[in-house]
DNA sequence: GAAACACAGT
């Protein structure tokens, strides 16, 4: 038992007070199910209690807990304060639930909310997650006070939104306003130029960062170089950025220059990456999957085999993808290959009728995505199966025309979806949003926020 | 006396 819950067992006084100095103190230490026991067990509850545990579940990574419980509070007197509101909106950030973060968006303004300077920070983080930049941006515009996190927030914001230039801009801006930039600004600054592909660019605000402004780079301030080469196809450069760094590379470096390999199909590059992988992170299946598609895609069928196999015995099965969409209130979720929908005869003739349309625009199958050694009609059929495709037909049936499109997935978009959700949203002239497993694909007019750069 | 915001890659 923690030294803390050994002092509080010993305590004949709890008040409310130590009641909730222990949940915050539990929620530090990771235990967040104890946390919520003694929230629980607790005799009486205030607004601080419920904002701690709210809190407690964000700051662990449990939006949705942290969202049931917030329903929970709505049901009693209290009413939520700023905290509680910037506790809440970080959950609505981190799980995409941008109904319920629009909702309460207008409440703040109702009363007097957004005069704070953390509900508006939290608020553009909010849009910017949930993939809605203007909504960010009219924030930000709003704000009587921008503050070192404000400004890191939208560059950021608009580097992920492929609006790299616009994030630079906005960084000059603010150098001008006198503010000073910390580590986290230069994350999202190294991320625009990753996204533009402006190696030099970056090396130089690389060197500005530790010159100018005496910021030590962190581990990720070096993941970001390692994939701002990586993307650029510069993967020696990259090779040597890793070899040369002064604190030892973790799983993340590795992955990044990975990444890099899998989009310049360098098999021999990405060799190097598996095997310092292997080591470091060696039960997690993202990076057998990634090596086994770069083998697969250069028809190395033995090699692709001997990865998945490589897997298998170390016991590991490659994540199921699923993706969801919300229509009318109830989310319908869909996996690869899924025909037990009640409505898949619907869906797939709706993604038939796509095809069509979009062959006419050009489209070919990218079977290469496809793992597996079948023959090409094989190929389309899994392909035409993926869950956010699914998701997508299921979507368009079942909306308003005109009406925006939100998909949730697992894990990371394909090529071929991502080629086909760009064509698709000229054809029914509709925005479709993808959230990823850590950001999300806008698709509009035939193009993508991300500037096919993810 | 107790609760808050921005962060690469996977």
């Amino acid at each position: 038992m923690s030294n803390v819950l050994l002092l509080f067992d010993k305590m004949g006084q709890r008040d409310i007070v130590t009641w909730n100095t222990m949940i915050t103190q539990l929620v530090k230490t990771g235990d967040v199910d104890l946390a919520y026991k003694m929230f629980v067990e607790m005799p009486e509850r205030n607004v601080r209690s419920w904002t701690a545990m709210i809190s407690g579940f964000v700051q662990c990574g449990k939006p949705k807990e942290a969202i049931s419980l917030f329903t929970k509070m709505e049901e009693t007197c209290l009413k939520p304060n700023e905290v509680t509101v910037v506790a809440i909106l970080a959950a609505c950030a981190d799980s995409g639930f941008l109904d319920l973060g629009s909702k309460i968006h207008e409440s703040s303004d109702n009363n007097g909310f957004t005069r704070n300077t953390h509900i508006c920070n939290t608020l553009i983080d909010m849009y910017i997650k949930c993939g809605c930049l203007e909504a960010a941006l009219d924030v930000f515009e709003g704000m009587k006070e921008q503050t070192v996190v404000t400004y890191s927030a939208m560059i950021q914001g608009l580097a992920i939104h492929g609006q790299g230039e616009k994030s630079l801009k906005l960084f000059f801006e603010m150098i001008q306003t006198g503010m000073k930039p910390n580590g986290i600004t230069f994350i999202g600054l190294l991320n625009a130029c990753s996204h533009m592909g402006l190696t030099n660019e970056g090396l130089g605000f690389f060197t500005t960062m530790t010159n100018d402004y005496e910021i030590v780079p962190a581990i990720e301030h070096y993941g970001c170089m390692v994939d701002l080469f990586s993307r650029a196809g510069l993967l020696h450069e990259a090779h040597d950025f890793i070899k040369e760094m002064p604190i030892k590379p973790n799983a993340a470096i590795w992955g990044a220059l990975l990444g890099g390999c899998k989009v310049h199909k360098n098999i021999e590059m990405a060799e190097v990456a598996m095997r310092h992988l292997q080591e470091l992170d060696p039960f997690n299946d993202g990076y057998y999957v990634v090596l086994a598609n770069i083998y697969s895609e250069a028809k190395r069928w033995e090699d692709a085999a001997r990865v998945r196999k490589l897997m298998k015995n170390r016991g590991l099965n490659k994540t199921r993808a699923w993706s969801s969409i919300a229509v009318k209130g109830m989310v319908h979720e869909f996996v690869a290959g899924d025909d037990s929908h009640s409505l898949s005869m619907e869906i797939f003739e709706k993604w038939n009728e796509l095809l069509v349309q979009m062959r006419l625009k050009g489209y070919v199958p990218n079977t290469s995505v496809i793992l597996l050694d079948v023959d090409e009609m094989e190929k389309e059929k899994f392909l035409s199966r993926h869950s956010e495709k699914l998701a997508l037909a299921f979507g368009l049936i079942n909306t308003r025309p005109g009406e925006t499109i939100r998909i949730f997935k697992n894990l990371r978009v394909c090529e071929d979806c991502h080629a086909s959700f760009k064509l698709i949203s000229e054809i029914v002239g509709r925005e479709i949003v993808v959230r990823d497993r850590n950001r999300f694909h806008c698709f509009k007019n035939g193009t993508c926020s991300c500037s096919d750069y993810w």
